[in-house]
DNA sequence: CCAGTCATGTAAGATGTTACATGATTCC
DNA sequence: GGAATCATGTAACATCTTACATGACTGG
């Protein structure tokens, strides 16, 4: 149910191929939520066939060829704000990251230090593409915020940019509390196993 | 593939039965990982089809009924080990709460705030959750680790309390970093709107 | 003309959700 | 005798992953 959205509104900001989608689903918008080609095709056919999306057939080069240029339609915002009034509905708990550190005692110190020291690098990563998009919103370097802005009313402005901020910060905190509680893991297993 | 390790992990404090095993899922193990029964059930047919388990029927009441424990075998006690030595296996970014937070424009003030008040709320339960849990460690009432104790060495008492601790207090400072940024939400909201 | 990008998927399988289903046992 | 708990699932569906597949266009 979430792609769906994901899907419309990254095509709230204007329209885009199939292969655009996909295209920020590996980078922007796929920090937030990640989804394959796979998913993506035939989701946007799906939301079509709904009546959320309208399609237009757009020439490609020199001979008959066209690719599909999918455009959100009135019913597509709808569901968009419609999406933004219902609660959250938040998914059961499945922390990998936990439930292993939980049983590290089974495994060797070295696993357990080369495990956590995966997961800082992992979040330290992520905290850095989040900061860099944040850097985009902030530099106007965004190609979709841009576009979006341009089709918005003044008042809503400050609003577009500091939501899409606050969503970015939100994967920064979240990769710092990760770091954190990693970084306290390690000097665990230094307790525990000595000083070697 | 972490379900099995999440079963195994659980089993290797001592036999149970699959309606034992469900039970814990909906409360210790459970904030760590979730599974509903109709996954726990047959995964764990599966895990002694492979071996990893072993079964013993077990009566119960009066007439002819039993009931199956399943116990841990020596290959499923291998299994955790490589487990534990495997490195994570990250998977790709699916967070619903940050992607509806980056189109909160698209709602009204009204459901954004709804939103992140019940994001507060949510993590504030899943905190207590987290809390109770590492009191019940520290006290020496959670069951499973109780029973955990008893079998394991004097030597790696210590660590089997600590990682145990250190896994739930992942999730408190996860809790934390999540009401942090509702509440830094909110506070946007009334720069954004106003002060009614 | 060849590499890189644009464009669009299918198929099989794993994993997880939701709803439904059934009956025994125990304790008051 | 009845409620709570113990015990064990099936079936249908939704979602996501992985591997594979194909071909046109563009720029050097």
């Amino acid at each position: 149910m979430t792609l769906r959205n994901a899907l419309l509104a990254l095509l709230s900001s204007g329209p885009m191929t199939g292969y655009d989608v996909a295209k920020r689903f590996a980078s922007s918008v796929g920090f937030l939520w990640h989804a394959s080609n796979s998913q993506i095709y035939p989701e946007l056919r799906k939301l079509e066939s709904e009546g959320l999306l309208d399609t237009q057939e757009i020439p490609w080069g020199t001979k008959g060829v066209t690719k599909t240029e999918y455009s959100i339609t009135d019913l597509g915002m709808e569901e968009i704000r419609k999406w933004q009034q219902e609660p959250m509905g938040y998914t059961p708990d499945r922390d990998p990251a936990r439930l292993k550190a939980a049983y590290m005692e089974m495994g060797n110190p070295q696993s357990a230090e080369a495990n956590l020291r995966d997961h800082i690098a992992h979040f330290e990563d992520q905290r850095l593409r989040a900061e860099a998009e944040i850097n985009r919103i902030d530099s106007g370097t965004s190609p979709n915020l841009t576009r979006r802005l341009e089709k918005v009313q003044d008042s809503d402005r400050e609003a577009t940019i500091a939501f899409k901020r606050f969503a970015y910060e939100g994967r920064v905190d979240q990769a710092e509390a990760e770091i954190r509680w990693a970084k306290r893991g390690l000097k665990l297993l230094e307790e525990l196993y000595g000083e070697k």
